[in-house]
DNA sequence: AAGTCCCACGTC
DNA sequence: ACGTGGGACTTC
């Protein structure tokens, strides 16, 4: 045997995960192989080729048997960092998923072309861009808040500041973008990068704009999703130049490939675009977080309104609250609807109040009507106040599964036969969620001598002139006025509150402040239909209380983010193997279900707790691999497992 | 996923 | 005694 045994281990490109873990290849000396390189490698038998990525180079294996060689390079970049791999295994461990599927998330397909246009202009042009000096500060926060916020091993909640920039161009932006990009700049003095990461294509048009403001555009790189994919390649290939650079871009950014990193800053991290819909669903908070551990680099989770999770490492001292020292926030009214209005039933109406303000500021300027479209699943309400019904056992979501039976728990599987609404005591359920969208048509004819523009997913506008306009907006979608609006209407609260979902308060909550935030310092909104401590929050503009006293009732009722969840699904045969291990572990809390989802097809939930929570889903992982068959005829056999993301869980019970 | 091995069951 | 069809098993 060669001294100089050359081996490559590899984590092959493949969705089975029966396959998920590495193997050991021969490197033949006629290959250059390094680190992170796609290769293609012989896979059983030597009669199929299958493409993976170098983990390591070794000079031994602990395989006992014969090595295959090493096929082929595809091409000579290498896609994949050591730190990348060891942030790909940790979230398929905390997801209970394949690390390909994460590397798949993480790194762009090959486009060749694009790849080869890349090495040859990165030869010829090795330039080097020149910072600007730090944009007029738009203070308002402590002095070096900044240079705190990015030192090693820091992490911070952002409260971001209210109000709209103007940058030179005549653009409109939100102010908070400007706070963002001013860190941006921050880093690339100290000579390194940052990762910026926002939930949606809107955020990045504006982001983009005041990135561009104050830093050079050869330190911006973008990745997001709606970019062309041989652009988005070229934008990962830039990434790992080494220079400094600052990255914008939603949930797959978080990945991207720098050396020095100064931190990551994660923009509204309760958007529920942050979640991602493929296997094994991570959400960027959690990859954020991890990546932070791993490389001890700063994090910044930035939002105008935290959410739970925020709120709960707060609370915990995990992460350090960097608060506005200077800031406005507009003035908040909450206004009833007619009396005896019930949410569920009827379509929200323009409070008078509301009307008559909105009216008035229409002579201003532009105002914002925010409403809440759709988009949420039916679900049962209590007939008399509208409190959502939830299983008196678990607190899972009731539904009907046929007309005219008794209401099942969806997590449980539960019949509840004697509900009684927590809030008021009432016995009815009844379905709800119907004709919020006819608003719309309604306020249009109200004021007629008015332009009213629309905007919601369909239909994105970004921005509206300073001129009057009535701007009707699902909430996620409001334009930005030139300035600032006039006024704001805050619709449909009590339906947000009411949804089924557990993210609904915090969506809410975000929705609200996020709408608060884009009026003019001297204007006014309108909060209606919003009774209690959620009304008193978003009028006192403080939501600290609200938030803890959520977490009380998570923590009492066992529900995230308070507790881990996870829900496991598949053939029944292979729940149950599932249940039992886990069981045996003595890991975890509880178990909820089974509830047959289809045929054959069952669901349980699991709970168990944070000192737990790595136990658990890396046993988990370990059970999904090794239970899953592969059959030549018929489906493959395998468990489907959903770790922590409540909201992803609640729509697969619609499926 | 897909080829290989192996064992149970069927047929003469 | 010999075929064959379907599961389980493996993939460096």
């Amino acid at each position: 045997m060669s001294p100089t045994r050359r081996i490559a281990r590899v984590i092959l490109e493949t969705r089975l995960p029966q396959l998920d873990r590495l193997f050991d290849y021969e490197v033949p000396p006629s290959l250059e192989v390094s680190l992170g390189m796609r290769v293609k490698v012989p896979l059983r038998q030597r009669k199929t080729l299958a493409t993976g990525f170098v983990v390591a180079l070794l000079s031994d294996t602990e395989h006992h048997g014969s090595l295959a060689s090493v096929s082929d390079v595809v091409g000579p970049v290498s896609l994949m960092s050591s730190e990348l791999w060891e942030l790909a295994e940790g979230i398929a461990s905390r997801q209970a998923g394949s690390a390909a599927d994460v590397l798949r998330l993480a790194i762009p397909p090959r486009y060749v072309r694009a790849e080869k246009k890349w090495r040859e202009s990165r030869e010829v042009s090795g330039s080097v861009a020149t910072l600007p000096p730090p944009p007029e500060g738009s203070g308002g926060y402590p002095e070096q808040a900044w240079e705190k916020m990015l030192e090693p091993d820091a992490r911070s909640a952002l409260y971001l500041d209210h109000g709209v920039s103007e940058l030179s161009s005549g653009e409109s932006v939100p102010r908070g973008a400007m706070t963002v990009a001013e860190v941006a700049h921050t880093a690339l003095s100290q000579a390194k990068s940052l990762v910026v990461v926002v939930p949606t294509w809107r955020h990045v048009a504006f982001y983009e704009a005041a990135l561009r403001e104050v830093i050079p555009g050869e330190s911006l790189a973008l990745l997001h999703t709606d970019m062309a994919p041989a652009e988005r390649y070229v934008e990962y290939l830039r990434c790992l130049e080494g220079r400094p650079i600052v990255v914008l871009g939603t949930r797959h950014a978080v990945y991207a490939p720098l050396h020095q990193l100064a931190g990551m800053v994660v923009v509204d991290d309760t958007d529920e675009s942050h979640s991602e819909p493929l296997a094994p669903y991570p959400h960027t908070r959690d990859v954020a977080l991890l990546r932070q551990k791993n490389t001890r680099c700063a994090v910044v989770f930035a939002s105008v309104v935290h959410g739970l999770s925020v709120t709960r490492w707060s609370e915990q001292g995990y992460v350090t609250p960097v608060t506005p020292t200077e800031t406005f926030r507009a003035r908040v009214i909450p206004t009833e609807l007619a009396a005896g209005s019930a949410a569920h039933q009827a379509p929200a109406r323009l409070p008078s109040q509301a009307f008559r303000a909105a009216k008035e500021a229409l002579a201003e300027g532009p105002v914002l009507i925010q409403v809440f479209r759709a988009g949420f699943s039916t679900g049962l309400a209590c007939a008399e106040c509208g409190e959502r019904g939830v299983c008196r056992a678990c607190h899972g979501p009731l539904r009907l599964m046929a007309q005219g039976v008794r209401p099942h728990c969806s997590w449980c599987g539960v019949p509840d036969t004697a509900w009684r609404c927590e809030a008021c005591q009432g016995k009815n359920l009844v379905p709800r969620g119907q004709g919020i969208g006819r608003t719309v048509s309604d306020i249009g004819k109200a004021f007629p001598t008015v332009p009213v523009i629309r905007s919601d997913g369909e239909n994105r506008v970004l921005r509206v002139s300073s001129h009057p306009a009535l701007v009707i907006a699902t909430r996620g979608a409001e334009p930005l006025a030139e300035g600032g609006y006039a006024a704001a209407v805050l619709l449909d609260g009590a339906a947000m509150l009411s949804r089924e979902s557990l993210g609904a308060l915090e969506d809410s909550l975000h929705a609200w402040e996020g709408a608060i935030s884009l009026l003019r310092p001297t204007a006014t909104a309108y909060l209606a239909d919003v009774t209690g401590l959620p009304a008193l929050a978003v009028t006192s503009g403080r939501y600290e209380q609200l938030l803890r006293h959520e977490l009380g009732e998570r923590q009492k009722l066992k529900l995230p983010p308070a507790t881990r969840i996870a829900s496991i699904s598949g053939p029944a045969s292979l729940v149950s193997k599932a249940r039992e291990a886990l069981e045996a572990t003595g890991a975890i809390s509880d178990v909820l279900g089974p509830v047959e989802t289809g045929p054959g097809v069952v669901r349980i939930i699991i709970r168990f707790s944070y000192a737990q929570g790595s136990r658990v889903t890396g046993e988990l992982r370990a059970l999904r691999n090794k239970l899953a068959v592969g059959s030549a005829k018929g489906r493959p056999e395998r468990l489907h497992i959903v770790v922590d993301d409540a909201d992803r869980l609640d729509s697969l019970l619609n499926d």
